[in-house]
DNA sequence: GTTACTTCCGTAGTCAAGTACGGAGTCAAG
DNA sequence: CTTGACTCCGTACTTGACTACGGAAGTAAC
């Protein structure tokens, strides 16, 4: 049984991914991954273009995409609507600098709060809740 | 019945909070909310320091935290001896600038994404898609 | 004081994103 | 041609964070 990187098992193509064999299967039910043909046997085997696509799932997760969003960009695959992809950056964009400015009030509060302590011994007034309002 | 701001039965405080009725209960058994005293007759009472609380919960999580996370963040308002404020607030003041760092990496990873696919007007694949590839 | 909300409380259901399980069937090696 | 690892498939379980349900009791409005 030759594993090149054009004919691999499910169990080696889950490893080359990093991910969970049932993660495979999951991306599939759930439409994200095609299941591939059978091309010998009654088992499916993979390829690199596959274990390309599993690390974009990944990729874009990190970048606080839902499954579904990631769903949305791999139609776009093709790569000839930039425009609708760029879009849906842009809403994630939003929403990470939205939360760029909330985390800089946090940690602003907590480091005063730090320092405050531990210059400070006695009243501490805390203006965690403050600070993301 | 005065509902004024300091006065709220649970339905008008979770409306004021922007959450579902039942998110308060569950937020109660969580022990992110203390449930306060019932003041006139059976029912509890609310008022804005509470809405407060529920809104930092809110925006807490937005940048990541756990409600775990957010329950550690709170028994810091909530007056903790200083020694220990301060050693909880120094941990979650590391994860606070971890949490920076990766969506400063995010916020420029897709704003660079976005500004090529908005000046390659020409080209033939998307490079949001590509550079996640 | 009856009617129509609310609240209370406990339990159960949902949703996302997996993870685990168990009894087949498949396959390369010995 | 058997053995042991891997695969298949369906179903069920998990975790975090809610959300819904249903009956009893409280309260406001008429």
């Amino acid at each position: 049984m030759e594993h090149s990187l054009e004919n691999l098992t499910i169990g080696t193509f889950s490893k080359a991914a990093g991910v969970n064999v049932e993660t495979i299967r999951f991306y599939q039910r759930k439409g994200l991954l095609l299941e591939p043909a059978r091309r010998y046997g009654r088992i499916r085997r993979y390829d690199t273009a596959d274990v390309a696509r599993v690390k974009f799932v990944k990729s874009a997760q990190r970048l606080g995409f839902s499954l579904d969003e990631v769903a949305q960009l791999l139609k776009l695959e093709d790569g000839t609507r930039c425009r609708e992809a760029a879009e849906l950056a842009g809403l994630r964009l939003a929403d990470v600098r939205a939360r760029l400015a909330d985390l800089r009030r946090m940690e602003s509060a907590l480091s005063r709060l730090v320092k405050e302590c531990s210059t400070r011994q006695g009243k501490v007034s805390c203006p965690l809740i403050a600070a993301l309002h």
